[in-house]
DNA sequence: GTGGTCCAAATGTGATCACAAATGCATATG
DNA sequence: CATATGCATTTGTGATCACATTTGGACCAC
């Protein structure tokens, strides 16, 4: 099977997925940056056969969309598409948080803030992918706690799909501050605040939509 | 690319994605059952080359699981995980539900009634098969008038996960009767009940996994 | 200049092969 | 009879190749 003595060895493909999820979902690419076989293969020194199982996997998650005539690319989402994503984070992200709730010790809640606090440097330096990296690991790190990995799943697929437009978006919005919302969640985490939690929540996942239906 | 003229004409790996991803949703396969890239390539009569892609596709969607030795077969739920599922398919299927009913006249109920008849003749003949897809048919129908094809697909994914646990699960159910829960819908459709239509589908879907917890 | 034609390069698809690891069963051993 | 050993088979992985289609642009006609 190729594979090494090393427990931490993956497979070929497996890293090329992983790697290329890691660019898609934190906004490392443009909507519509078409992507090929033989340029990935190229890049990772590989030849075209993992390329193809991690694009065709990635694909089917929605991270990229594929023409007609079977070329990859960043998907360019509708705005349509774009509040479908969000009422789906709202949803889950939502449940995902009550979830957490009971759960969620003063440990927790510091390291929430220590990443809330990365959060607001890359604001700072205007820096739209560690922006990005940093706000969805907080979610991630609230939502580890839900004991809840398909739910968990199915939320960073809709991450993995907003991807390049999260990062587009960034750009259009010209953040200045860090984010409020979060400080509603802490405070309700804090408090053990469940109907606080949920729409604190719930306005954080939608904030980003407003402004794009300008 | 090897496509013939006719726009109907799908790849091969593409046409064995459908084939088994029906296979597994409709509870034509028991859980753990294993499956092997020769064994479908041969059946099918092509290579490992498009049958790889299309197991792990549906390994990518939670359809099939892997093995530390990278074997495929279908998951075996635990009764946690099962739960979890069930509680996104309630949070995504009311709102599916929820969205479509403004826009469910009186063509979409005498579809899904005629839906319903179907079913309640599998239940008749206890098939379960037929009475899996039937039931999905159902729910697809209606979620379809929800104009909201990412919320579909991510429930797609979810029932595709439950397919082979569903078939298992029916053989210890013994079912006699047509589902209680469809006449609610369809009366909840007809009045424009909104919170009785979310009711009734809460109660629809999360119904079969009470006979689980015993 | 605009639109059409043709051809070379690029691209995805599927088959085949070599390889390493895992599996399973027969055989041996206590 | 139970357990361990060894070996042939099975299995997934990745590289390579041939092929058909698509793409992009150069070139030409009007």
């Amino acid at each position: 099977m190729a594979e090494k003595l090393q427990d931490s060895y993956l497979a070929a493909h497996d890293q090329l997925y992983r790697t290329l999820r890691m660019r898609i979902m934190y906004g490392e690419m443009r909507p519509g940056q078409a992507i090929t076989l033989r340029g990935v293969a190229k890049e990772f020194g590989v030849s075209v056969t993992p390329v193809r199982e991690a694009l065709k996997r990635l694909a089917a998650e929605g991270a990229l969309s594929i023409s007609v005539s079977g070329r990859f690319q960043t998907p360019a989402l509708t705005n349509d598409r774009i509040e479908e994503l969000a009422a789906l984070r709202a949803l889950i992200e939502v449940e995902l948080a009550t979830r957490a709730l009971p759960r969620a010790h003063m440990a927790l809640v510091e390291r929430l803030q220590t990443i809330n606090n990365a959060i607001s440097v890359a604001v700072a330096k205007a820096d739209a992918v560690t922006y990005i990296r940093t706000n969805l690991e907080f979610h991630r790190t609230l939502y580890l706690r839900a004991q809840a990995p398909a739910m968990l799943a199915t939320v960073e697929t809709v991450w993995l799909q907003m991807g390049p437009t999260m990062r587009a978006l960034y750009g259009r919005l010209q953040r200045k501050d860090p984010p409020i919302h979060h400080r509603l969640i802490l405070a309700a985490l804090k408090a053990g605040d469940e109907p606080g939690l949920r729409v604190a929540v719930r306005a954080d996942v939608t904030q980003g939509l407003r402004m794009l239906a300008r």
